[in-house]
This record gives C-alpha cells, structure tokens and sequence, in this order.
DNA sequence: CCGCTATATTGAACCGTTTCAGTTCCCAAC
DNA sequence: GTTGGGAACTGAAACGGTTCAATATAGCGG
C-alpha cells in the first residue's frame, strides 16, 4: 500500500510537502497541491491511522462502553430503543466531525472500570461518552483524575466538576404527577429506577416535591424500586396491586417497565387506561403504538447523543463551550392515562 | 505516560525483554517476568495502541457501518431492538475475544462505499462486518478485490466467495405459510423486505415455493413491499384492505412492519388474531408483549451476531473454520394468528 | 577444560506519519 | 546591487512499539 513516501517520490515533492497537503494546504502553492492531488488520486492513498496517531496524539475516535448484559435480563445501560437512538445520533454526530465511535462491551459493572483504564491506557480514543451515571461514579472519578476528556449522559453528586448532559428527570417526574392528579389520581404508585444510579435520585426529587404540592401524601408501600425492563414492570406491579388499598396510578421507571407493569393489569383483568393510569418515562417509538398508546415523558434521545458527541470532540478539540446541558423533557399524553374511576377507588 | 523503554530502565532490562512479556511472555524467565510484571503495575503501563499498530500491523478492532437514517424513516439497517441484540452480541463476543467494534455511520446508502474505503485504507480496523447485502453488493466486491476480511449478515448472489452468516429466510416464509394454510387461510398476502436486499430473494422464493405446494394461487394484487418500520406496515396494510378481495392473514417484511401492519386493522375496526392473522419476521422482544402477541419467525440476532464476530476474528487471525454459516429461523406461533373465520373470507 | 547447544537477553532497525529547523528562491526596498 | 523578509519547500528526527540477528550465559558430555 502506498505510503507518504511513494506519494513524495512519485510526485517530486517531499514527504513534507505531502504531509502539508494533508494537514495545511494552504501552505502549499496551487501547482503543487495540484500534482499531489493527482498523484493522492490515481494511487487511492489514504493516511494510515496508527502512524497518524502515534506521531499526533490524536486518534480521531471516541468511546462508548455500553454495559451489556450477557443473559439479556436487567441491564442498566438498557438493551432497548432508547439506547440505539442515542447510540444513532452520537455515531451520526461523530461521523460528521470526523470521528469513529469505538465501542468496547463490558458484562458486569466489574468489568467497567479495567476497560476504561484500558482505553485510556493504550490511548485507543480520544474521548469518552458515559451513560448510566450513579451518583458516586467510579468511572468519573478515575478520568477526572486522569484529565482525560469525557462527558456523560446524566449527572452526578458532584456535577460542577465535569461536563455532562441530562435531562430534567425531576421536572419530567413532577408533570407526569400534576397530569395524574389533574385526573383525581391520590393513591399515585412510583417505580423507580435502580436504586444507584442518578437519574433515580433527581426523580425521587421531582416526584416527591410535586406530591407535596398537590397535597398528596407519599405512602411507603406505594414507592417500589424496578428497573429499565418490561419484567422488573410486571413484578413490581404484581406487587402494587397486591396492596390491600392498592393504588390507581403508577409512575414507572421507563416504558418497557410501564408495558410490564400494563401486562401485570392485564393479567389481572385490569383495562390499563381505563381502570388504571399507567405513565412512562423514554418515549421510547413503540410506546405510541402500543395498546393503548402510553402516556410517557418524552426524552429527547437523538439531542441528547448528538449534543453529547458535540461536547465531546469540543472538549477534546479544546474548544470552549456550555459544557453542563440540561434538556427539557416533555409529557406526552396518550390513552394510558384516564380520570380514576370512583369505583376503583375504594 | 510510561513507555516500555520506561518499563526497561526502570526493571534493568532491554525493552525487548518488556515487549517479550507482552508478547511471549514464555520467551523469559521467571525472575524476569516478575521484575517486569511488578515494574508495569506500579507504573501502570498500557501499551500504545497505535504504537503496536503501526508496527505490527493489527489494530484489534472490527469495524461495522450502519446505515442511519438521519430522518429516522425507513431505514434498511433498521432502527431496532432487532439491529441492537446483533450488535450487543457482536460486541460482547468481539471483547472476549479481545477486539474493540468500531462503528462509523453512513447516512445514505451513497456514503457507504467511501466510508469502507476509508476504513480499509486507514487501516483502522482488521476486519469488517456487514449487513443489509444486496443481492449485488459493491461494498463485497472491494472488499474481496482488496481481500480484506470481512463476513456479511445475508447472502449475496455470489456467496461462495465470501464469509457470511444468515438465516434461512425461505424455510421461515416456508413455515409461516403452511401455518397459515393449516388455519385454513387461502388469500395470504405477502409484504416484502425493500426490493434490493437479498433476505428479500430468498424469502421470495420460501414464499412462491411454499403457497404453491400448499396449492395456494400466489396473486399478484396480494403482494406488496414494504419495508423494516411500522409505517411501511401500516400503509402496505391499508393498501391490501382497499382491495375488492382483500386477504385474510399477511407475512409481514420484520416485526415493526407487522405492528404497522396491525394498527392499519386496529384503524379500521378489525381485531388482528380474530379476523385477520398477521406474521411477522424477526422475533423482538416485544413482538411477545404486544397485544394480541405476534406470531411470528424468530431470528437468532445474539448468534448471528456472536457468529459473525467469531468467523471475522478466525478470518483476520488465518484460523481455518466454516465461514458459511446458515441457521434455521423458528416459527413462534402466538396470539396474532388464527383459524381464518368464514365471514371475512367472502 | 573445551566446544557445543539451548536458553535468555539485548538493542538497532523499522513501521508511516508529523513537525520543525533549515534551505532556497524571489521580490521589494534602499 | 545589496539586503531583508516572506513564501514555498525540504528532510531528519521523533513518536512507541515489535522483530530479529547477534550476544551472553549456563549446562553438559567427552
């Protein structure tokens, strides 16, 4: 394959000037980038990428280490749409910018930590996209140390200190309860995230406050912690409705957890949308089509990864922008929500 | 950051002792080993990632260009849980195995070409997986000009000459059609994957093949395509609905499709499982939670995309192993389908 | 005690870029 | 006609590994 050197030699210029051409054209006369060009053309050369990286420090890769779980049951970076749209607009963005998206798999939250020491180590990227964020982030405290660019998709306890992306998941909670209570719901159930991770702590927030606000009490049976997947829905709302004053809504963790918790009422013989208001929380495509349609916090995923991969490659380009974005989610009422019926009420 | 002529002044020996550890470690001595291993901890040593490339020309990365539409409309490497599983499971078995996936987005099929060329000229990966493959597919035929390792998901025209994983398309249309045969449906409309692919050549012919040896009369009217999204479902649906004669059950293109497919019956009063049967192809995770639940031909996304890692790895390290691969897809019978009812088939 | 083999270790050369100090050339200014 | 300065171009050195021919050392039989 043809090297800078057969480029030089073939063009009867030097390596540096062909270097230049890559790099700085304009420092080169119009003749000369013209004879480059040709001779860049008719041998199809491209820049080998190791070579490039070693003498530069610059990878032009970003990366992502999605936590996958091997039996596909409970995961927290979620095997679902919401991921892949994410993991679509930060590749999408990253492309644009010139830059690849390597992604390296981890199992078990154990295996994490190694591999970004890893990647930082062997300087296979030049930045990193975090998800998932808990509120005491190994991950953050190992590449702050490090100084290494990164930015994540949620925050942490100390969140002044690194850049980052989120979405207001306490206002997202706090609508989906003024909606719920706007339809006479006083017995509102909440599922929560897993119990780590951030976005759980500024949800509980939101949630708690806008009960408080409507003058509703928070009951302790009514609050149950699950998880990001259809199962972790159906068995917490096995629970709800195992109650002896069970509840009449329920706020879930995301919209495979509400479409669990939806079956668990169907199972049951419970029309959701009708005998009980069910809200989600992602937006996630499905949730318009299912049946009946979710009532959900929208998201903005594609944003969220775009403007993620945006802070990124500014951070690691060191250009100097808002690095600490928080976006507004959005309350998409559909049929899983309905007045509470007197009856159910009891 | 430390270097391995770090690492061999630091230990007292030659940094072809250090490499030697990294590489063969066997080559040494124990008391060597040790030195040398007690010096890379407390150093914290990584290798140069793009140093080792360079020189030893491999980069223990795979890499995989989706096809991502930036609309998020129909898109042949479809936005779905289905892409999601291949490429969790192609990411899990590629880290095992010690590989990075690099993934560069294309946003048009006319993108495509040039970003694989990149990528091979580059030499940013050693070894490349595709999907999507056309029946003529330019993205294998330089790659097998350029004998780059490589393994496609779906077959081409000429697939003796390249590695490939697929599923056995025809025998799922085959199954599905005799399912739908033994419920005593006779007008079985058929909507198609997009027309290039070539999952839709062979599905095609398990579909011609199968309703003529159930003496099922193919009609042209009752043929449609579609494509991987639920629009695509809804209007092909809507299309075959109009008919004069319209059909009474229908193989859809994927899963998405299907439930485009169902909501189109759901518009028009229809109950899909009652008076129309409906299949879909792919087997998502929510094709189970989905009301009715969806008969449908389950692809193994985890193995094929455990496989496809395995045999670019085996490829890219000259192991000698089977690298064509074919699976059989399995019919999962569920709620969506039923006994074709006499009203309907006037 | 010598030569021989096997094992362990060494370090220079090389991979293909980028970078930068230095050279050449040309033109404007005096 | 000399000088100074800028634009265009050059090529050696460096990046941090791997590889391999060469060397050192140890062990052993005769």
């Amino acid at each position: 394959m043809a090297t800078i050197r057969d480029i030089a030699r073939r063009a009867g210029v030097s390596i540096g000037s062909v270097s230049n051409y890559l790099n700085n054209p304009d420092m080169l006369s119009e003749e000369t980038r013209e004879v480059i060009r040709r001779v860049i053309d008719e041998l199809g050369y491209h820049r080998h990428a190791a070579a490039r990286s070693l003498k530069s420090n610059q990878t032009y890769r970003i990366g992502l280490v999605p936590l996958i779980s091997a039996e596909e049951n409970r995961s927290l970076a979620p095997s679902d749409n919401a991921f892949l749209e994410f993991l679509a607009a930060v590749n999408t963005t990253a492309a644009e910018l010139g830059y690849g998206v390597l992604l390296y798999a981890a199992t078990s939250e154990a295996e994490e930590l190694p591999i970004y020491e890893r990647l930082v180590g062997e300087r296979q990227v030049d930045g990193l996209i975090l998800m998932g964020t808990r509120a005491v982030d190994p991950r953050i405290e190992f590449l702050n140390e490090r100084q290494f660019p990164f930015v994540s998709f949620g925050r942490t306890q100390n969140s002044e200190d690194h850049a980052y992306v989120d979405v207001d998941g306490a206002k997202g909670i706090a609508d989906a309860v003024g909606h719920l209570a706007q339809l006479g719901h006083r017995r509102i159930a909440y599922i929560s995230p897993p119990g780590g991770l951030m976005c759980a702590i500024h949800r509980w927030e939101g949630f708690r406050s806008a009960m408080a606000e409507h003058n509703l009490p928070v009951e302790g049976e009514l609050v149950v912690e699950g998880g990001f997947t259809e199962e972790s829905g159906q068995i917490a709302m096995h629970l709800l409705l195992d109650l002896p004053h069970p509840p009449t809504a329920a706020i879930t963790a995301n919209d495979l957890c509400a479409f669990g918790a939806m079956r668990a009422l169907q199972m049951r013989g419970l029309a959701a949308g009708q005998d009980f208001s069910i809200v989600g929380f992602d937006d996630i495509r499905l949730a318009s089509h299912w049946y009946p349609s979710l009532t959900t916090v929208s998201q903005p995923f594609r944003r969220i990864g775009s403007i993620a991969a945006q802070i990124v490659i500014d951070i690691i380009t060191g250009k100097e922008v808002e690095h600490q974005i928080i976006l507004e989610p959005k309350l998409i009422v559909r049929r899983s929500t309905a007045p509470v019926k007197e009856s159910s009420d009891v």
